[in-house]
DNA sequence: CCCGATTCAATTGCGCACAACTAAATCGTG
DNA sequence: CACGATTTAGTTGTGCGCAATTGAATCGGG
């Protein structure tokens, strides 16, 4: 039943593959989860909350939700209540932007500037864990990113 | 900022890298699933479900929920709540094992063996929205699993 | 200047993922 | 055989991800 008795034709294999391939995609993707869940545990921060506090630590200034959200490529859906989280750890600040009154502006707190030097040693931590060499994770990545805007783009030309 | 004055040097580009890494692979892994969303919406059938169902569909017999929680990685905490919904949609039929009641085996419906038919095209449509090559895939899908397996393994090295 | 269209964040509802726990059945060792 | 350990599903609670909707602010064409 799982085995034909012949040989696979070219169409059938590749038909077999995809779903290997999203599957294992997700199943890095939880195992990923799993790694961060330990290494951030002392930080009190979830792994897409960490994503989040990537962003700040990155850019000096406050940052507007929406400028968050595509760089994480995320929407307010998700991260409203999560930067709630966030300002309820007292790791951000968020406040309605002067200007454009629609727009609401977050900031790290001290203790969210404070927790980046916590932080500093969880990368090398996770690279470690990865057991990928520099060249295998290159290519890794340029694959994936080729998979990602392709796949985006299948999505996109069906709407 | 994001970029200082000087050449990276080797540690700190593989920091940066971590990031990149796990970050494209959940943003391929969000994509796979938009594709998938769009793919399975005939079908009524969310991207987990259709995983259970392909568990289901490979195997003739009845199989219990921990079965199919070793074959796609996932506890009954997801699982029991996902094929209720299964089985309100009359795809499946759960029910007590009877020479082992701890066990409950899950089991098609007609209506389940049907929808087989009607999945049949889907796996087509997500190779062509990946746009890899069969030599690419192959690469792509080894590294996934060699990454998971280190993940895993040093994971469960620090608990 | 005004009014419809657009932008932005928030909210609601649904489903997945996981940890922690419960409850029942089974196993295994003394 | 008895009783503690283990196995198996289910439940609860938290958080993420996304679609759809709301409501307020802003923009832009007439």
């Amino acid at each position: 039943m799982t085995s034909p008795p012949f040989p696979l034709p070219d169409d059938a294999e590749l038909l077999r593959l995809d779903h290997q391939i999203c599957f294992s995609l997700h199943a890095a993707a939880r195992a990923f989860g799993g790694v961060y869940r330990d290494a951030l545990k002392d930080l009190g921060l979830t792994y897409p909350q960490y994503l989040a506090m990537l962003v700040l630590w990155e850019e000096p200034g406050p940052q507007p939700v929406k400028a968050i959200g595509e760089r994480l490529r995320l929407d307010s859906g998700t991260l409203s209540p999560l930067l709630k989280r966030l300002e309820a750890a007292g790791l951000v600040a968020r406040e309605r932007s002067v200007e454009d009154e629609r727009s609401v502006v977050v900031r790290l707190t001290e203790a969210g500037e404070a927790l980046r030097e916590r932080a500093l040693p969880v990368p090398r931590r996770i690279v470690t864990a990865t057991g990928l060499s520099l060249e295998e994770a290159l290519t890794l990545r340029a694959l994936l990113e080729r998979l990602t805007g392709n796949l985006d783009a299948a999505q996109g030309g069906e709407r």
